[in-house]
DNA sequence: GAGCCCATCGGCCGAACGGCTGATCCTAGA
DNA sequence: TCTAGGATCAGCCGTTCGGCCGATGGGCTC
């Protein structure tokens, strides 16, 4: 049984480099190799390959987008995922995890890893670049707050208020003024609710508040 | 049993003008005059008076931004609105209407319809200028689209799509990738969908998503 | 064939949003 | 007393959102 694998990097080089490596493993096919993110989607959605390989800078939409795309929360189906790059920088890593990626390597890794990688995803394992694992070790054992990540921290009286209001549907302005506070104020909550939800703009923020009951 | 009102208008004549009609009467009292939509939140909030008298044209806050904020959905111990304008536009009267207000006066109406308008206001009745009754009367004999009304309209299926995208939190961006559609598509989909549901912004549509069942 | 609805797309533009930095005030606790 | 965290606020800045205009093509109905 192959595995298909999916290709997607704007750099033309690093995608024929990636294509000729996954290619001479005998249980490997690449069945498309693209430039962006757009493309990734599609070609992605067409092929159903077993395993996408994505560069997170991209024209169009980033890796992580094209991440949550194919394998978000909510996605039926979801496809399995590996985020690859040449940055390690944490909040990368912790987006990449929560846009639902089942791997993560830097490009200066062997080539090894990289068909291990493959072969994990496509397995449903992970595997994390050594470097990287070291650093999601440590967050399990000295958490900290962390860029993306979700934090287990309660969120204030005064934050939930900012929810409740947010998840109704009232602007910043409204907020304001219901609250009685000032814009400055209310965009400080939201930054703080940001943080400790692990949630990217306010409609996420509406739909934890639906979901966990603090607005009916 | 006096009537307390409060009076929110940018336009210092206006503002007396309303002041002198009203006090005049014996049962009524005026127990603020505000020039701005945020005076007329915090002052409505101190003094909580039986009747708010808010013409839409303010500085900060807008007439029906008040409202919304004092009788809007959602809003405990909802007060009474009162809407004055210059302008009849349906638009304004629909808003109205939508963000909670309980009459609809028109500033050439005469003092006798403003006093009767604060009274019925207080009795938790309704008044609405005569000629905007009309229309109002028209639109349920002959329903036809108007604009900031909700219309008892089906989604479509694809707009349904977008729909759950977005309450999920997804940009238009994702949204548009994730449906293999244009930018311009989705935003297309988005205002019939602000239409049909009578909406303002993406997050209401997640709320009437969540409410309706539509995810979850 | 004409009319209508739906889905698709593009461009323009102002308003709202969200990120970031840095600051003050107050209270509770070490 | 010093410290930590919460609530408040201000400004800057780039991105996204949403409104508004118009346009095309396909399918259905009268």
């Amino acid at each position: 049984m192959t595995i298909r694998v999916l290709i997607a990097d704007d750099q033309q080089l690093v995608r024929t480099g990636f294509q000729m490596i996954l290619d001479a493993q005998p249980d490997m096919e690449v069945v498309a190799a693209v430039a962006d993110g757009a493309d990734a989607v599609s070609e992605a959605r067409r092929l159903r390959p077993d395993v996408c390989l994505l560069d997170i800078r991209m024209p169009k939409l980033d890796g992580l987008e094209v991440t949550r795309v194919l394998a978000g929360p909510g996605v039926e189906n979801p496809m399995r995922v590996v985020i690859v790059t040449t940055f390690d920088l944490d909040e990368y890593v912790y987006g990449a995890l929560r846009s639902g990626a089942t791997g993560f390597l830097l490009k200066d890794s062997g080539p090894t890893l990289l068909i291990e990688a493959v072969r994990a995803a496509a397995a449903g394992d992970a595997l994390v670049s050594p470097s990287i694992t070291v650093r999601l070790l440590q967050h399990l054992t000295h958490p900290r707050r962390t860029a993306g990540l979700p934090v287990n921290d309660p969120l204030t009286d005064r934050e939930l208020d900012v929810v409740r209001l947010v998840a109704r549907g009232r602007s910043n302005q409204e907020v304001a003024a219901e609250l009685f506070v000032s814009l400055s104020t209310v965009k400080t909550h939201l930054g703080s609710i940001f943080a400790k939800l692990g949630v990217r703009n306010r409609v996420e923020i509406a739909a934890w508040a639906w979901e966990s009951g603090v607005v009916s």
